[in-house]
DNA sequence: AGAGTATATACGTGTCAAGGTATATTTTAA
DNA sequence: TTAAAATATACCTTGACACGTATATACTCT
């Protein structure tokens, strides 16, 4: 019996090199595969092979031309990664952020350094 | 001889969930090694192994507080993937966009349309 | 010193994904 | 209909990496 993959997450996907410079190409308009394969210099059935990859993930999607398949961008997985990224905007996009992160790093989850105030009592042996 | 891989880029190392989970913690604050550990009910040598590669691509960084290793967010790795977005943040963030598409779909990289204006000529044998 | 706590590392293992090569499929031109 | 072009797929091999288990290291209290 096979296995079925298919919890690729988005971050997986655009974890490959090749992958995502494809995704970079289809920035500008769309691509045909041997387009692709031409400007990246990479075989023909790597293109296909990451293609399939993205168009299965949804971040690309394509049309029949004769014999060729142009290939355009779905930008909505990558609003995913946008979207995921979003907590992590405060620790550079803003200015208080030096203040806040020293004030987090004196704040909670340091029970010790309370503790540490009066006495340090953290190794608790078992009777 | 050894190989070292060390290219990891930044997209391989959010690529793991676990990883990504721990970053997520770490945005409210510092954490302990522990900390994380029960959080997030993961074994603790796969807690330090994952903190070991965020700690190497330079995702967190430690100081030491008795036993314990205190972890916390160091944002850089993750400007960057933000700044790969960008680009294709045209894609979803203006109105624009709807006719953008569809003007590039028009546009270049379909020299096949062009000449379709007169006659399909496409694949060119040899002589 | 010795026991307990907290974290790091070493080692063996299984899985999966990417690449290469060859081939199938579809479409167009002669 | 046959050949060439464009793309997709099948098969095989290889390497990386995440996990589990066990153990090493570091620190602290009594």
């Amino acid at each position: 019996m096979r296995y079925i993959k298919s919890v690729e997450s988005v971050f997986e996907i655009i974890a490959e090199p090749n992958r995502r410079a494809i995704l970079s190409l289809l920035v500008s308009s769309q691509q045909s595969v041997g387009e692709i394969e031409r400007q990246l210099r990479m075989p023909q059935p790597t293109v296909s092979k990451h293609l399939r990859v993205l168009r299965e993930a949804g971040f690309v999607e394509s049309t029949v031309d004769a014999q060729r398949r142009l290939y355009r961008l779905k930008p909505e997985p990558l609003q995913e990664v946008d979207a995921w990224l979003a907590p992590f905007r405060r620790f550079w996009s803003a200015h208080i952020d030096a203040l806040e992160r020293h004030l987090d790093r004196m704040d909670q989850s340091t029970p010790a350094k309370k503790k540490a105030s009066q006495k340090t009592t953290r190794p608790k042996p078992r009777p």
